[in-house]
DNA sequence: ATCGACAATTTAATCGATAATACTCTCGAT
DNA sequence: ATCGAGAGTATTATCGATTAAATTGTCGAT
């Protein structure tokens, strides 16, 4: 019988503090493709990758199935991975839903929003901006991201939280990748997220509305709303020429 | 160089026909969850599971990684592999969403649907009232899968379609597990879902609203709406405990 | 009696090798 | 010249065995 405290300490303490292979070649490979260097479309081969990192094949699997499930790689039976190249109409399927989504969560974080948590994203914008600063882009990507999740883990609703990390993934990979690209400025998502803190600060519904859907909107706007078949993403390879 | 002939085939026809071994597993331990053989909690294996079903470790791992994305399996690391048990608040939080974005499909299923669309939702519907009438649990929640899945689909929103799905699975089997356990009846789900059908027809998008928000929360209400903290569900263990 | 450290057990994670599958290219027939 | 069949190649899928990690149970110290 484990004793009261050790009890207590399990039940806080989270289980399995261990990085494992699978975690390592994740991140890796993530990293991967949101620095560019593997580009939307590029095959990753399982035993290439497993060479190359040192790992055995299975390792390498099991990392490009939690991609898949995040949506940054896809996977076809007997025929191998490759980064995923969304295609123009999912990029906006994608965008509107996570902006509806975030709206969502953001109006429900508002109400059990407090000081602490509005420091504590204060916090993650400046942890944003210095990430900007010294141009990285996956760490430029991952702070924003993380001010994101910040936000959407207010809302004290875990399956919205699922479903935004799930939406919004890929598309922080894409903004990423035209980053490194150097076609999208990097600078201009600091100052973007300002008028989400303030809008959470009002708490009125349609202010953050507004604010939220303007944000998500705003970064893929030039890439999907106008009518022009070929766009800048699409021109690069970026974007999956659209079919079906 | 391929020939034009073949190139058309090749992009018509399916790739991977085949039905691989974690493909046959992934069925058999769906399967499994929607008929109550193994109930929320219960711990899967992946050595014992490979025993029985004469596959390796492997196989049964990939077969359990889909289920875990589907979310009907709940993995941790070094610990194995249960099947999932909703906590009640989880339910909740499924089927609020899972409203909101099926009638966000349905809506706009609506205008895009015509009459071979509601004849084909008549032949599904139909194909749910035989499942029901021979009383078989799992055909009866696939159908019925199927059946929202169809108008999911003609929504033309592939987006929408895979949120639903992520978001319902888990829903669909809870229902299914309810009714194996006799604590839900069958019959009733197949006239619960004409007025779905006549809602769409009318393309109005209030009636939709209104007819497929009670559909989806219907079936749960029960479970979620009334404030008692022990439901039949989790008095039977079938969910969580409220836990976080 | 309660706690903390240590051993035993259970389980997943990882590996290297083999099997199965799908694609690609060549070649003979029309 | 175009098509279809077949060999060859590349890649994933699967396997059996080993390794590593986490939990559980045991025991001495306080």
């Amino acid at each position: 019988m484990s004793s009261p405290l050790c009890a207590i300490l399990d039940s806080v303490c989270v289980p399995s503090l261990s990085i494992s292979r699978v975690d390592t070649v994740e991140m890796q490979v993530r990293q991967g493709i949101f620095e560019g260097v593997y580009l939307p479309g590029t095959p990753l081969r399982e035993l290439s990758l497993a060479r190359e990192l040192s790992v055995s094949q299975a390792t390498v699997r099991g990392a490009l199935q939690r991609l898949e499930h995040s949506g940054l790689v896809t996977r076809r039976a007997n025929l191998g991975s490759s980064v995923t190249r969304l295609s123009p109409n999912d990029v906006k399927e994608r965008v509107e839903l996570r902006a509806m989504l975030e709206v969502l969560a953001a109006t429900a974080a508002a109400k059990l929003m407090g000081e602490p948590e509005f420091a504590e994203l204060e916090r993650l914008l400046q942890a944003l901006d210095s990430a900007v600063e010294s141009n990285r882009y996956y760490e430029s990507a991952q702070a924003d991201l993380e001010f994101h999740r910040y936000i959407w883990h207010c809302s004290g609703n875990e399956t919205l939280c699922r479903h935004l990390e799930l939406l919004a993934t890929p598309l922080f990979a894409f903004i990423s990748i035209l980053r490194s690209q150097g076609l999208e400025r990097l600078l201009t998502v600091v100052e973007a997220h300002a008028p989400l803190i303030a809008a959470l600060r009002t708490g009125d519904s349609f202010q953050i509305q507004v604010a939220f859907t303007k944000v998500a909107t705003s970064a893929y706007g030039a890439f999907v709303d106008h009518g022009h078949n070929r766009t800048v993403a699409s021109a690069y390879g970026l974007l999956d020429s659209a079919r079906r």
